[in-house]
DNA sequence: TAATATATTTAAGTTAGCCTAAATTTGTTT
DNA sequence: AAACAAATTTAGGCTAACTTAAATATATTA
């Protein structure tokens, strides 16, 4: 089934405010997130509801259902592939990424994910750290646990930040650490929790314990 | 000024049917060109023609003013641009390009444009031969012969094709003709107009005249 | 539990982009 | 030049996606 731009956000959006299902979501929180009046989303969701995209009752709020989940799916696989392209190819950076992949996430052509997905080499992340469904809408779910607590010794890939903030990430930036790197930890310095690791075979680079709380990685 | 998608393809082909505004562009072969009615037709060029985009007079027709050809000039780079990113790095086949790059053109951020220029280091043609106009939207005007015009002996650059059906460019692909490719006349015959030429230096190659009348060249 | 506040839906109206049918203008032919 | 044909515009309507204002349902609280 083919949805408009529109219908396409809303589903995405449903499909996050729900947690992928797991809570209603209110016309209000709805109306909120996408900056639209209360009237308009009820407008959508019915619309949503009728060709079976969500389950929706009259003032419940609304829920994603199986067929939204897979067009959500299928956004995010694109949305995130896009970012990626961003990132690696024409060099943006990880704030200039959002709204253009906003964008290019709407570009009808399965052909073209196909394509785009094979010259990025398959990647299982974006930029951001968040799983790329695979082209039947599935998730690789891996935990992440936090750097810090992994073992001496122990090697994970880095895949995303907790704190995507600016500071941090010209700290991570000014220390050549980036999403995708092999984290090896060297040393546990016990009396302050620093650590020392190496970022794809690097020599020793000692980092703080507020920054190892941030950085997200899977083994 | 920012455009809808529709305002943006209307203005393309506003552009396109007025040969770059040499001509008054009738309200019925813009109707039969989108494949819609007289009516919307009008509709829409009263909207432009307010916008300052075209010119237009009752029962006249229109023409493309230059604040369009400005916007026109915008569109078909991006949209070439983007045909050169499917061919080049994507694998697309020329028939494949067109339909993609018709929804790709109309991602609205210039950073995006910019940087895939930079990623395809700037290319001045499309794979259908089609000039890319640069950043200020300056064609740069090179003169283009059909090759069926070129004498034996001579050589020059394949830059477009007049018709770009699919099963011509077919034929072109399985005979290891290719958009970019120096050719040289090596033989012609004058009873049926065939010719012989050599691709990037190949062994010669027959081609019929209804092909060398259909290939662009500049020299 | 009744009153009130909040959330949601319905109603009526708007704009973009289309449609068909009717009216009007322009072009062509005799 | 009048009559007809073709092209174009206007009029009235439709859907998607919004808006505001009014109505109604749900939640809260005295």
């Amino acid at each position: 089934m083919d949805l408009t731009h529109t219908e396409e956000n809303y589903i995405k959006v449903i499909h996050h405010l729900s947690n992928g299902g797991q809570q209603l979501v209110s016309t209000n929180s709805l109306a909120n997130y996408l900056g639209t009046s209360p009237a308009a989303i009820t407008d959508m969701i019915q619309r949503l509801h009728q060709k079976g995209l969500i389950i929706y009752q009259k003032y419940q709020g609304v829920n994603i259902a199986a067929p939204g989940t897979a067009k959500a799916m299928q956004i995010l696989r694109r949305h995130r592939l896009w970012e990626v392209f961003l990132v690696k190819k024409l060099k943006f950076t990880w704030d200039e990424v959002q709204e253009v992949a906003e964008e290019l996430e709407h570009v009808q052509s399965d052909l073209l994910i196909r394509r785009l997905d094979d010259y990025l080499d398959h990647p299982s992340y974006s930029p951001h750290g968040e799983p790329i469904p695979d082209i039947h809408g599935e998730i690789k779910t891996q935990a992440q646990i936090v750097l810090s607590q992994l073992e001496i010794g122990s090697t994970g890939t880095l895949v995303a930040v907790k704190d995507d903030s600016a500071p941090f990430l010209q700290y991570l930036n000014k220390k050549n650490i980036y999403l995708g790197a092999v984290v090896k930890v060297l040393e546990k310095n016990s009396f302050d929790q620093s650590m020392e690791i190496s970022i794809d075979g690097s020599i020793g680079i000692t980092i703080s314990p507020k920054a190892s709380d941030n950085l997200l990685i899977i083994c």
